[in-house]
RNA sequence: GUGGCUGUAGCUCAGUUGGUUAGAGCGUCGGUUUGUGGUACCGGAUGUCGGGGGUUCAAAUCCCCUCAGCCACCCCA
């Protein structure tokens, strides 16, 4: 029983989980690709300064979550807890800051949480980047292709997309001082957990799940309401958008980032179940995150999906898996087996197992528990007529093949 | 970081108020005679009962500690 173990809060992909895994990144580097998005992969190692700037010191992710650690050569690194922060720095550093720039990613991203029901600390992320486009338009791509990745994994009827606008930094904090006062007046009766993030960052009460809160929340300022002109025209911009292109949406006011470097528009796609990392997809804009981390003042909107959530959403993928065996009826044949396969010029979704151990009624056992559809058997019989023989396992029918023709054969059975 | 639940063969689990060599189903392996699988029948193997300590004549069962998994809070994808 005491066997090696795993780190917590990771997972070994095999199986299922990986064909799974890899279909939905699959999918959405086809669908960034036709939309003109570049992949970009960015190292997982970043140095702590790219986080700590950029995140907020007083987020949990930077306080408290994240893998750093000083190397043999005295840097402080971290496995990187997110995706946008990365890229922007990459940005940078390559000195493409004045080009428009549209990205896609995909890959494992680190936070050190106490694991739970779609939560690891070693998890994956798909996301995007749309950065140098200070256009509501660009938000509304950005939905776009997250509305069409969420289509083609068929889970977009599962989800409910949330929106919100936090206003640009003056609105922000105008709403933060008003929210703030409200709170202070209702102090005595808010939770302990709410009284401590009133010190820390209140825009977080809005979402708190005890019931007292939600009752003092609800009276409380509406962020919509502090939006100066310019935040406001954006905000109605995105929602008339959002209109004419027929995508549904919820507003919801308390909807709230984590990370500092989120302004104005700010979106969720949602599970309706009351689980409670229901969050499957999030994103919005962001303006003040390369300026924080030494970049020139522009502006993007992004946003990122966890992988495994969306897994979470979609257990029921059928893939076709078609395999076909080989085998022979003595050892002597055995090469001449393994030279046939290898000039076999075929589909390659179709997959070939050549069983190469146990006596002839086992060779036939295992072709049939790995799920062949059928079996090639070359026996003495047929190597003296240049055949072999197929045996079909549904039908239980068999036939001979011309040792020539078998490629022809297995693309004529399985791709017409 | 805090709290709840769980931990018995490869897997899913049973194990009565503590009482002899710890069980079932599935899987696995072998067999039902030599070039025919899947179905059926027969048979075999496998466990430091998560780990450590304690109580007891006796612990899978009771107590303490610890580890792991799941779930929830916090927070987030």
């Amino acid at each position: 029983m005491q066997k090696v173990k795993k780190v917590k809060g990771t997972r070994d992909l095999l199986g299922n989980e990986i064909i799974l895994h890899n279909h939905i990144i699959a999918k959405f580097q086809k669908l960034c690709n036709s939309l003109n998005f570049s992949q970009i992969s960015t190292p997982i190692l970043e140095y702590i300064q790219i986080f700590t700037k950029s995140l907020g010191l007083s987020s949990d992710i930077v306080s408290k979550e994240m893998y750093n650690f000083e190397d043999q050569g005295k840097e402080q690194l971290v496995l990187r807890p997110e995706g946008t922060a990365a890229i922007a720095r990459a940005i940078i550093t390559n000195s493409i800051e004045n080009d428009l720039n549209k990205f896609f990613y995909h890959g494992p991203m680190f936070r050190r949480e106490r694991p739970q029901s779609g939560r690891l600390r070693q998890f994956h992320q798909v996301g995007i980047e749309y950065v140098g486009a200070n256009n509501i338009l660009s938000d509304l791509e950005v939905i776009i292709v997250a509305e069409e990745f969420l289509k083609d994994l068929k889970i977009r009827k599962k989800l409910v997309l949330e929106i919100n606008s936090l206003g640009n930094e003056i609105s922000r904090k105008k709403y933060n001082e008003s929210l703030k006062n409200y709170l202070q007046e209702n102090f005595s009766h808010l939770s302990d957990l709410s009284k401590e993030r009133l010190k820390k960052n209140p825009l977080r009460v809005l979402d708190s799940k005890e019931e007292n809160d939600i009752k003092i929340v609800q009276n409380s300022p509406n962020i919509i309401d502090f939006l100066d002109y310019e935040s406001k025209s954006m905000f109605e911009d995105l929602i008339n958008g959002l209109e004419k292109l027929s995508i549904n949406y919820n507003i919801n006011r308390y909807l709230v980032r984590g990370l500092d470097y989120y302004n104005h528009s700010a979106f969720e796609y949602v599970t309706e179940e009351k689980k409670s990392q229901n969050t499957v997809l999030a994103g919005g804009r962001y303006n003040q995150l390369f300026a924080s981390i030494g970049g020139k003042d522009i502006s993007g909107v992004g946003w990122a999906a966890g992988v495994e959530r969306i897994e979470m959403q979609m257990n029921d993928l059928k893939t076709r898996d078609d395999k076909v065996c080989f085998f022979s009826t003595n050892k002597e044949l055995d090469l001449e087996v393994l030279k046939i396969i290898a000039d076999l010029k075929i589909n390659s979704s179709l997959k070939i197992h050549f069983i190469n151990s146990g006596n002839f009624k086992k060779k036939f056992s295992k072709a049939n528990k790995i799920g062949a559809t059928g079996s090639f058997i070359l026996g003495e019989d047929e190597w003296k007529l240049k055949k072999i023989t197929w045996k079909d396992f549904s039908t239980g029918v068999q036939e001979l093949v011309e040792l020539g023709n078998i490629d022809k054969f297995l693309n004529k059975k399985f791709f017409e």
